[in-house]
DNA sequence: CAATCATATTCGTCTATCCAAATAAGTGTA
DNA sequence: TACACTTATTTGGATAGACGAATATGATTG
C-alpha cells in the first residue's frame, strides 16, 4: 500500500476516461449504440483498417465497455453499458457550448 | 478539407476526454465541484508538486472545464460546468458496475 | 486437410504525455 | 526598488499510445 484507496478509484475512472479519449474509439461506440456491428463493417463505416479496429476495439472489450461474440467466422461487438453514451453526450454539449461561447466573443472583439 | 466533418466533432469530444484521462484532473475536478480553490489548496489536498498541479489545471482550463481568477497573490480555480461532474459520476458507476460484476464472476469461480 | 475469409496480434517507429527540477512571471509590501 | 509569496512555464528524460505492415489465429467450406 503506497497512497489513500480513494487514488485507486481515480485511476480505474481515468482508464475508462482513456478509452473516450480518441475519435476513433468514440466513432465506434456511437455506431455500437445504434446496434451491434461486426469488425469488418465498422471497419468500413469509419473508413478504418481492419488491425485499426480490431485494436481499438480490444481497449474497449477490457475495460468492458463493449461485449464480443463470435457468429462464424465474424464477431460481432454490441455496446456493454448505455450510460457511457450518456456521458459522451454531456461531454459534447459541454464542448458544442464552449464553441458557441467562444464564436459569440469572437463576433463581440470583431464589432468594436 | 479532408475529412467529413464529424470526425472534426469527435476529434474536439477526444480532446474533452482526455482530460479526463488521468487520475490527478479528476481529482481536481471532483475537488472544484465542492467549491473554488487556489493552487495551493488544492496542491496541499492532492499532496501533489505545485507545478504538477498547475500544469493539470492549464490542460483543464484550455478545454474550458475550469476557469480561473486572480485574488491578489494567489488564483482561485472553479468549475466551468457542472455537467463534466455528471459525465465523471455516469462513467465512475460504469467502472463500479463493472468491477462487481467481475468479482461475482470470480466468486463463481471458486464456488465450483 | 487445404484454402479462404474474418479477426487478432506483433513489430518497428513516431508522437504524445507525464513528472521533477529549475526558472520565470505576477502581486503585494516594506 | 527589493523582497517574499504564489502561480506559471520550460527543459529533459522516461513511459505510454497510435498507426501501418506483416503475421498469426480461428472458423467455415470444399
Amino acid at each position: 500500500m503506497q497512497k489513500p484507496q480513494k487514488l485507486e478509484i481515480q485511476l480505474l475512472q481515468a482508464e475508462i476516461c482513456q478509452a473516450l479519449a480518441d475519435p476513433t474509439r468514440i466513432m465506434l461506440l456511437y455506431l455500437l449504440a445504434a446496434g451491434a456491428k461486426n469488425v469488418g463493417d465498422l471497419g468500413a463505416t469509419l473508413e478504418a483498417s481492419q488491425p485499426t479496429v480490431s485494436r481499438h476495439l480490444k481497449v474497449l472489450r477490457e475495460r468492458g465497455m463493449v461485449t464480443a461474440e463470435r457468429l462464424g467466422t465474424t464477431v460481432n461487438y454490441s455496446l456493454a453499458d448505455r450510460r457511457v453514451i450518456e456521458a459522451l453526450d454531456l461531454l459534447r454539449a459541454v464542448m458544442t457550448d464552449n464553441l458557441l461561447q467562444k464564436t459569440a466573443l469572437v463576433d463581440l472583439l470583431n464589432q468594436a
